[in-house]
Formats: structure tokens, C-alpha cells, sequence
DNA sequence: TAGAAAATAGCGGTAAACCACTATTTAATT
DNA sequence: AATTAAATAGTGGTTTACCGCTATTTTCTA
């Protein structure tokens, strides 16, 4: 009997070519493609797949959100996330919620598959350019466990409107804020993400589409 | 006869589903994939595609570099832009460049084949989301035509240390400059680019994948 | 309903970014 | 050889970001 794989991305150039790269494959069959987070949930009630392919960017729910909601529904489903970002924050994020996997959108033919299999048969499954980034993050932070991160709605709209190129005093204004609280939530951006200044708040937040 | 198409792009995932999403098309061929700049001037002298697929971020070479090599060299090949980003000076750069199309990654089957079928005839195709972008763009900039902008190398080195979170102080000790240099170097930057502060010059330099 | 987290606002201060200039020297190109 | 673009460096100034605090109110949640 085939792993049953569902697919869940917006892009038709991505899962295409993922039903593409596994049509050979005799031991993997597509069961189910899913553009959305609202139509993932649903379709997954029906036909419960071995392994979940997660984008981590859908239109209308986010990666973590999905998988929290999937992983406490329906335990047994293996969820392998794929990206295209690399960023370390985000991957531990994923992994810490119990996702199996996380793969990179550059993956080729056989790593892809490889990942399927291991992660079906109970494995973890790391792109390999992770591995390294995931050791050295360790080594960063072998003094104590770092907990992943979550934005609050707050900080989420200020970083918005920090990448829109709105100063503080401007972010203020537009949200109605004395301009003390938009630099205690800049600052607590800064913490969060461990960055070290706007260039950096600005590369994670677009490189893990957390706005 | 159909129409000869080449892909050029490094993810398997994208050149597969594009495969995927043409097997059906009986007007196109897909009669060539290139995963690099080298392999695609290489190959591109033999087989001659009547339409290429260009991805705009290939490892060893830039999209403009790639498309005004192309373009000179085999004029009558028709270039239609594969892209993820839609910062629209990196837009009018490959139109004036003389590509005939910029294609977004998150496009549908229906489109993506439209979009060559289009190019092959001669027309012109943009992603709709794009023409909206290019209008607005335009009226922005009616008062006197914006040349298509270039960075210098040490432009982009400076970019690159912006968005590596260094201050301009710490960009002049790595570069051994003045810190006037620096500062001058990343306010071209921001006037070349047409952006407000870093946010813009981190969001841009990412999205366009310029560094 | 008590405790925690989030959102709000403030103070005082330093460091960094941003801006408009001028000006010299060094490539690149015609 | 002449012109242009790039890279370099400067002056002098304003604005913004960054940092570490404290503190109150609101909202969430165990």
C-alpha cells in the first residue's frame, strides 16, 4: 500500500511539479491537493493522509497556526513543511510543534522523496543546509533553551508598517499610539526576532513571511 | 509545429511542474532545462527555443546579465521572466532589457500557458497583479521618465553588510573606508533605489534578490 | 477570579541614520 | 586624451533609532 500524501500549497507550479517528481515513485501516491488553509482543513477530516507536505505561507491561515490545529486533530498525520526559507527561528518553531520534517523548496528529486519515506516510516527529516544552521544555533544558545517566539498582534502591525518604511513617530499616528509605545514594541521586536537592528526585523520578518 | 520552449531554473520543483503543467498543452514543447547561467548560454546556442522560461535568480548568474547576453547574441529567442518578486523596478529592468514577458510564480496553469502562447506570438505578457503596479508606477514618475538603476560592486557590498545588520561604522572597519564613504555609499543607495530609510533597501535588496 | 501577558505611556540618554552639500582621486570608456 | 562614472572623504547638521528603566491599564487564560 502506497504512503497516501497530501499536499498542501497555493502555488499550481508547486504542486505540480511535487505529483511530477513522484509520479515514478511507485510507494507515494498523491491523494489530495489543497490551495488553502480552510480547504485543508476540511479535506483532511475525509481523507486522512500518512504524510502532510505544509507550505508554510498559504494565503489564509500560517504555517504554525495549521499545524498546531492538524497535529492536535489528527495526531497520527506526519506533517513535512516545506519553505523556501531557511531562517533557524522558524524551523525550531515548526519542529517544536511536532512536525516531522522541514524541507527546502530547492530540494531536488531525491531528497524530496527521501524525505517522504523517512518521515512516513517514523523519522525525522531535515533538509541538509539546516542541519549545519540548527547545530550552530545550539552552540549559540547553549546557555539556556531559547523559546520560540510568537508575535502579538501589536508587534505584528508595527513590523508591517516598519517594512512599509513608516517611521515611528508615523506608526503612532497611524495606530493611534503615543510614540513611547511604538518604540517599546520596536524594541520588543528586536528582542523577539533576536536582531540587532531594522535591516534585520525587516530580512526575518520577509524571509519568514510573518507579516 | 509546436512552439519550443527551454526552461531556466535551478529548482527542480519548478521546472517539474511547469513540465507537469505543459504535458497536456499539444502547442508546446518543453525542449530544454537549464539549472544554472553557464549550462543555459551553453545549451541555448544548439537548441534555439522560440520561447524562454528565465528564472530571475540563478545561482551563478543574474537574470539581467543572462537575458541581455541572450538577447544580443539570439535576438529572435523570446524571454518571458519567471519571478516570485514583484518589485517593479526589477520589472522594468528585464522589459527594458527587451524581454517580452514577466511571469510571477504564484500564476495558475491557464495563465502560465497563456503568458507563452502569448510571447510566442509576439505579444507582450505581464502577470495582472503587475499591471496594476506598472500603472500605478507610472503616474508616480510622469513628471520624468527613471532610468533603470544599477548598483556599483561597492554599492552592493555596502548593501549586503546593511542587511548582514552592520552599522556604518562597522561596514567602514570591514571595508577599510571613512564612515563618510559609507554614508554617502548607502544614501545612493537609498535614492537609487527610491526607498525611505533601511527597511526599504533591506525589503527591496530581498525581494529582488540584488545581493 | 487571580495571575500572566499584552498594551499602553513615560523618562533620560546615546548611537546611528539621514540629508545636502563640496571636492579629490581613481577607474572605465569613447 | 578627454570625458564620465565610481570611489573616496569631508563639514555640519537634523532626525530617528536604540536602550534600559518604571509603571498603569487592559485583556487573556488557567
Amino acid at each position: 500500500m502506497p504512503i497516501k500524501l497530501a499536499i498542501a500549497d497555493d502555488h499550481p507550479i508547486v504542486t505540480k511539479g511535487i505529483c511530477n517528481i513522484l509520479r515514478d515513485a511507485v510507494n507515494v501516491e498523491v491523494t489530495d491537493i489543497y490551495a488553502n488553509g480552510t480547504a485543508l482543513l476540511k479535506g483532511i477530516k475525509e481523507s486522512q493522509p500518512d504524510v502532510l507536505l505544509l507550505d508554510m505561507h498559504l494565503p489564509d491561515m500560517s504555517g504554525p497556526e495549521l499545524a498546531a490545529s492538524i497535529l492536535k486533530n489528527y495526531p497520527q498525520v506526519r506533517i513535512l513543511v516545506l519553505s523556501s526559507s531557511d531562517v533557524i527561528f522558524q524551523v525550531k518553531k515548526m519542529l517544536k510543534l511536532g512536525c516531522m520534517g522541514y524541507l527546502l523548496k530547492d530540494s531536488d528529486e531525491t531528497t524530496i522523496l527521501q524525505a517522504i519515506e523517512t518521515v512516513y516510516k517514523g523519522g525525522q527529516f531535515l533538509s541538509p543546509a539546516l542541519n549545519q544552521l540548527l547545530i550552530e544555533d545550539m552552540f549559540r544558545n547553549k546557555k539556556s533553551e531559547k523559546k520560540t517566539t510568537t508575535l502579538t498582534r501589536r508587534e505584528k502591525e508595527v513590523l508591517q508598517l516598519i517594512i512599509d518604511e513608516h517611521t515611528n513617530q508615523e506608526i503612532a499616528d497611524k495606530l493611534f499610539l503615543s510614540l513611547h509605545t511604538v518604540e517599546n514594541h520596536r524594541i520588543s521586536l528586536l528582542h523577539k526576532l533576536e536582531v540587532k537592528n531594522t535591516a534585520g526585523l525587516v530580512k526575518v520578518a520577509l524571509q519568514t513571511g510573518l507579516v
